[in-house]
DNA sequence: TTGTTAACTTAGAACTTCCCTA
DNA sequence: TAGGGAAGTTCTAAGTTAACAA
């Protein structure tokens, strides 16, 4: 394989599922069984001792909350102050105190850390620190270890002073000068308390010009209302750019947020019970019962972790809202949240059974509520807000192995929320009891309002849609910025390919993650804490995730992103296999492969290869430039519609693989290939009548190639079975017809038909499965009715295109029945491709763009045909 | 210089709507 | 014309990155 050739193609990799590596056992010993280089036999690496992996102690979390309380108590600042907090129902029970500051949870962990001379305890613990060799190495293939200038957060250990002197340098200094942007100068002079500025809602009201028209005229309304947005849309991309972008808006005004509605009592009839007794609850604590009871169907209810952080929370919230009847809930095992359960799923089924226009009545309440959120007027244009709903309170469902997932998420109050909105538009009042806990005018940013999560103290945004003019902008320039890779790209493969040789052990890591960023398209793989879930990325790779096999293979096997599984066995360069074997050498399983890589490091090397350049770019870049070489190499020359779909898909299907876009099998996926097999063999069976009955017109016909030839894959077995499945199908439908019949007679006051009516019907359709089942075996038969040879020719063809275009989508369905096409569709795929192929293979835009992707990219729609990524 | 954090993009799961079939 | 499955949409978790702070 050669080094500057793109991603891997699906000849040199392999992607599968449930390949258990025994590598892992013999992984470091690899080595041993190796063809032998020369320099195999010269002194040992001198490695300084690599990363550990703090994640090993996962289940750290878990097991630890039972006596450190639940991870709602674990930080003083996230106490919860229910008393203060006057608000309707349980809402104060599932409230994050408006005091805390965000940082508290991280200075927290960074003290405890940090006690132990900077060290982390448990990785420490876990294994002693390894004896460290002396650098004798001189061999000419082996890097020399140049010493980190200081110990990374997780799990560099402690080099000697020694080393400090740094060898370590980057072919090119870049220059460490980040201009910082207007932007904090702003920030701080431009928080203010809101109740100050609020001046009602008359003038908030002026934002959401549509909202009053609701006692307009129903239809003509909602076309006027269509026209209105399609004539809004402002056409940015024509538009002159706006200084360096750091300046994102000039006016801003919106109306905030929406908050869930607070929480209701369910009737005094359900009620949970514990050990076999109801349970009378407070509302505070039946709100957070009923978020569980909610998922006791669900996977989540199966595990262990997940349990063990609700039960812990709830039992904090029934310390304070403890059971009426006085039950003392200890033991999870003796609760049954069934009765909840239960009244949960029949609410459901009763919205379900409302009548279409019941349905339509509520949506519209609804949806006149919300209007108003809906849009904002950003430099006085109307643009639609994304997640203008503030999320709900509710168990936090955390993927993969995620320490706290199970942990009660708090409902959010405005006290929580700070808003962002432009100096002279008017503050909107929340619609919930409380005040915005700040107020600011940040231009330089796109968010309106956020607010601090309570259970891993991640920031929450409110930004705008994904169709707006932001967005699109900055999608944009993604893109734009993945094509510019395009004109550096050769250099970079050629600098990197010389690195993969460099003496110095940074450098050779560097390019060898480089390697597995551009071929593999891997993402960068940032550090993660011991309170997430053990995923990695490129830079992240410990030695258990890379098997060697030789000759020349490497078998990938780890979780990324949402703990999904990423397995490829992939054919490499031969120095890529033998860095990969040295960077494995001395180092346990649990050790960091790249541990002179840090994704900031790489990034900042990236920058000096092209400017804005870092390791997102080359995944964005490699899936857009894939797929615009596979669509160019699909031959399309007269291919139907159904075809170019199918070649379309295939390419976008290669992409996502490569990306690792997986989804779980949709659970009916069997069944649904069986139908779709029985209807292909159903389609050709009619065609197989027709010929048949063509043949019998005249046996002229058989000697034309296209109709001469049998339908290879139906039998006789089958067909006597179809047939016979049709005939009962043909009965029930006339038994259907009759009785429908004569409802309606009866309805009007006439008789009804007799029974032999359906009687003679049934007879009628036994006689013709009779007649076919004389048929069976014979190659010509008489036609009904004053069929032309020409018809029966028309049909024969229009159903081999049937069959054709039926049989491609079985494919189709089939093949991607474990990758999901949208992800990359939406985030990877430049969209003018699509728009341009589209128009080069006169496709209409709606058979791949739902109407979501066609809003989002507007500004890739007028691309001509000429147009290349 | 390095760790932390704010701000943004990317991601699969969960939910809703649409459309086809029986 | 319901109901079942696929497609589309929403939700929010989980990434990346660069500015900021120590």
């Amino acid at each position: 394989m050669s080094t500057d050739s793109g991603p891997l193609s699906d000849e040199d990799s392999t992607m599968g599922d449930g390949v258990d590596l025994n590598g892992h056992a013999n992984g470091i010993g690899n080595g041993s069984h190796l063809p032998m280089s020369d320099d195999e036999d010269m002194s040992l690496l001198q490695t300084v001792p690599p990363r550990r992996n703090l994640k090993r102690k996962k289940s750290n979390y878990a097991e630890s909350s039972d006596e450190d309380d639940i991870p709602l108590a674990s930080s003083p600042a996230k106490q919860p102050t229910s008393a203060a907090i006057p608000m309707p129902g349980a809402v104060a029970a599932t409230t994050v105190p408006s005091s805390k500051a965000s940082k508290s949870k991280r200075l927290g962990t960074k003290k405890e850390e940090s006690d132990d001379d900077g060290y982390l305890k448990k990785p420490q613990k876990k294994k002693p620190r390894k004896k460290v060799k002396k650098e004798e190495s001189s061999d000419d293939d082996i890097p020399i270890v140049a010493p980190k200038s200081s110990a990374r957060k997780r799990k560099v250990k402690p080099e000697s002073e020694a080393e400090s002197s740094d060898e370590d340098k980057p072919i090119i200094k870049k220059t460490s000068a980040r201009k910082t942007p207007a932007k904090k100068a702003k920030k701080e002079e431009d928080v203010e308390q809101p109740a100050s500025k609020v001046n009602g809602k008359a003038k908030a009201r002026e934002i959401n010009d549509g909202e009053d028209e609701g006692k307009g005229k129903g239809k003509g309304k909602k076309k006027k209302k269509e026209e209105e947005q399609e004539e809004e849309v402002y056409r940015w991309w024509e538009a002159d750019p706006n200084g360096d972008g750091s300046v994102k808006w000039q006016t801003l005004e919106h109306n905030g947020v929406i908050f869930p509605p607070p929480y209701e009592s369910l009737p005094s009839h359900v009620k949970m019970k514990y050990n076999g007794k109801d349970v009378r609850l407070p509302p505070e604590s039946e709100e957070v019962a009923g978020f569980y009871g909610a998922l006791i169907e669900s996977d989540h209810a199966k595990d262990t972790v997940f349990n063990k952080n609700f039960f812990n929370d709830w039992k904090e919230i029934l310390k304070k809202h403890p059971p009426l009847d006085g039950t003392k809930i200890t033991t999870f095992e003796k609760c049954d949240f069934r009765p909840m359960f239960d009244y949960f799923e029949s609410e459901k089924a009763k919205k379900k059974a409302l009548s279409a226009s019941e349905k339509k009545e509520l949506k519209k309440a609804k949806d006149d509520m919300e209007l108003k959120y809906t849009t904002c007027l950003l430099d006085g244009r109307k643009e639609k807000v994304g997640n203008f709903r503030v999320e709900p309170p509710g168990l936090f469902r955390g993927r993969g192995e995620h320490p706290k997932k199970g942990s009660l998420k708090l409902r959010v109050r405005p006290e929580d929320i700070t808003l962002n909105i432009g100096k002279d538009a008017p503050v909107p009042i929340p619609n919930m009891p409380g005040k915005w806990k700040s107020i600011q005018h940040d231009n330089t940013v796109t968010w309106l309002a956020t607010w601090t999560e309570n259970i891993n103290q991640s920031h929450k945004y409110v930004f705008l849609a994904a169709g707006s003019s932001l967005k699109g902008q900055s999608d944009m320039m993604k893109f734009e910025k993945a094509r510019e890779l395009k004109n550096y790209v050769d250099r970079i493969r050629a600098n990197y390919s010389g690195d993969l040789r460099s003496k110095v052990m940074a450098e050779r890591q560097r390019a060898t993650a480089m390697y597995f960023i551009d071929k593999l398209a891997l993402r960068a793989g940032n550090e993660k804490g011991e309170d997430e879930a053990d995923t990695v990325g490129c830079c992240s790779l410990r030695c258990e995730h890379v098997t060697l096999e030789s000759p020349n293979f490497i078998i990938f096997d780890f979780l990324g992103k949402d703990s999904i599984r990423y397995y490829n066995r992939v054919a490499v360069d031969a120095q890529i296999f033998k860095n990969i074997r040295i960077f494995k050498e001395n180092k346990e399983d649990d050790d960091s492969l790249f541990d002179r890589v840090t994704t900031a490091s790489l990034n900042k090397h990236l920058n000096s290869e092209m400017k804005g350049l870092t390791a997102k770019v080359f995944r964005t870049y490699n899936a857009s430039a894939t797929f615009q070489r596979l669509l160019d190499e699909s031959d399309l020359e007269g291919a139907t519609l159904q075809e170019k779909l199918n070649a379309y898909n295939k390419a976008n299907r290669l992409v996502a693989i490569l990306c690792n876009h997986q989804r779980s099998v949709p659970k009916t996926h069997d069944q649904s290939m069986e139908k779709m097999r029985q209807k292909y063999k159903g389609l050709k069976y009619d065609r197989m009548k027709l010929r048949h009955g063509l043949f019998g017109m005249d046996s002229k016909y058989k000697k034309i190639d296209k109709y001469k030839e049998d339908e290879s894959d139906i039998d006789d077995d089958w067909i006597v079975e179809y047939e016979e499945q049709m005939k009962s199908k043909e009965i029930e439908k006339a038994e259907k017809k009759f009785a429908k019949e004569n409802e309606k007679l009866t309805e009007d006051d006439l008789k009804p038909q007799l029974d032999s009516v359906l009687e003679a019907r049934i007879r009628h359709i036994e006689e013709e499965f009779k007649r076919l089942a004389k048929e069976r075996g014979k190659t010509t038969v008489a036609v009904k009715g004053n069929k032309t040879p020409e018809k029966l020719m028309e049909g024969i063809d229009k159903l081999t295109e049937r069959i054709k275009s039926f049989k491609l989508q079985m494919v189709d369905r089939d093949e991607g029945k474990e990758v999901a096409l949208g992800t990359s569709k939406i985030n990877y795929l430049d969209p003018r491709i699509t728009a341009s192929w589209c128009k080069i293979h006169d496709v209409p835009i709606e058979k791949l763009f739902s109407k979501t992707l066609q809003v989002k990219f507007p500004w890739a729609m007028e691309v001509d045909t000429e147009w290349k990524f």
